[in-house]
DNA sequence: CATCGATGTTGAG
DNA sequence: TCAACCTCGATGG
């Protein structure tokens, strides 16, 4: 269920646990296990992701690629070291609460500091799901067993020393060659997190600006651009006050450009924060209530019917490739 | 407890 | 265009 920013993030968890470390892998589900058993003893190498694809390197150009598709999801437990680019950001963008940042309460949970201490690192009590814009901690497990039991279908068991990570219900979790590697991401438009600012804006502005596709569908079209999903599609197009229907060769290039570069924004921010959070310009309370409350964080997604938060006409909602847009066709007009 | 729907993609027809 | 994939939180009884 995840947009681009919940596969950086995830990326990132791979990257900080598992590289540089021997993997043992299987598949407790059984549907993946030739796969497991290539990797299974090998050091990962890279963990990257490029959109919602995720790729991980293991000694020997063998790869990984998971794909979570509508409603997969990696659990993570175990002793957990956050990303130290997220958890420094978080001090950045000033979202920092009361009760600590995800991040934060990841690295309590994690005992993060007798990692680096002199003592012996202590085995963590922490558990993490992600697979959308929440991480949290779910304190109540036991984790006194270690590896920890397998609980439902879990596809894909990554498990180092101190760290474990459950896969399940991906679309796609194969390994690849790194030719294969090339042609998968030889089919992926331009992710801001991935491609130099430059390119990747020539890229998706040529690419939009010659095809007479509503702006609605190119925007989910990952070979156009990587890693907007319908939440971020919608919530870009109001930003942009475009109407989705607008062929992409009748948008402007200097509103193309800004939706590249509003893209770009929004992204970081949901690696950061981990929260799809698409609205602006709020006051410190608004902010609160929106960081604790999905329905609060955009300002037309799964609004329909309800009135725009700018105009008061009611948010419409309309059936597009078998996807459901969210518009207001009075500001998108 | 049953049912529904979801932040996605693929492949059949 | 639509079903299938295969998971789980939310909702209703």
């Amino acid at each position: 269920m995840p947009e681009g920013h919940s596969v950086h993030r995830i990326a990132r968890q791979i990257a900080q646990n598992f590289v540089g470390r021997p993997v043992s892998a299987s598949s407790p589900q059984g549907r993946f296990a030739e796969g497991a058993a290539l990797i299974d003893g090998r050091e990962a190498i890279e963990s990257r992701a490029v959109g919602k694809q995720m790729f991980v390197a293991f000694d020997g150009d063998l790869w990984l690629r998971v794909h979570l598709g509508l409603y997969g999801a990696w659990d993570f437990s175990g002793e957990i070291v956050s990303d130290p680019t997220i958890a420094a950001s978080n001090g950045r963008m000033g979202q920092t609460n009361q009760r600590g940042t995800p991040e934060e309460a990841i690295l309590d949970a994690a005992g993060e500091n007798s990692l680096t201490s002199i003592g012996a690192p202590r085995r963590a009590r922490g558990r993490v799901r992600m697979s959308e814009q929440t991480t949290d901690i779910n304190e109540t497990d036991d984790l006194s067993q270690w590896p920890p039991p397998v609980r439902g279908q879990v596809r894909l068991r990554l498990l180092t020393e101190r760290t474990c990570a459950d896969l399940r219900g991906p679309t796609a979790c194969v390994i690849q060659t790194p030719d294969e590697v090339a042609q998968s991401l030889a089919k992926l438009g331009p992710d801001p997190l991935v491609d130099n600012a430059r390119d990747g804006e020539e890229r998706f502005v040529a690419r939009v600006r010659r095809t007479v596709t509503p702006i609605g569908l190119l925007l989910m079209d990952q070979s156009v651009v990587s890693g907007i999903g319908n939440v971020y599609r919608a919530e870009l197009l109001f930003r942009a006050r475009l109407n989705p229907h607008t062929p992409g060769r009748e948008v402007s290039e200097e509103t193309v450009r800004e939706i590249w570069r509003d893209w770009s924004r929004l992204l970081l921010i949901g690696v950061e924060t981990g929260q799809m959070m698409t609205r602006d310009g709020l006051t410190a309370k608004e902010r609160r209530t929106a960081m604790a409350r999905r329905e609060h964080r955009h300002w037309v997604y799964g609004r329909a019917g309800l009135p725009c938060r700018v105009c008061g006409t009611s948010v419409v909602m309309e059936e597009a490739a078998g996807r459901k847009l969210y518009w207001c066709p009075s500001c998108q007009a």
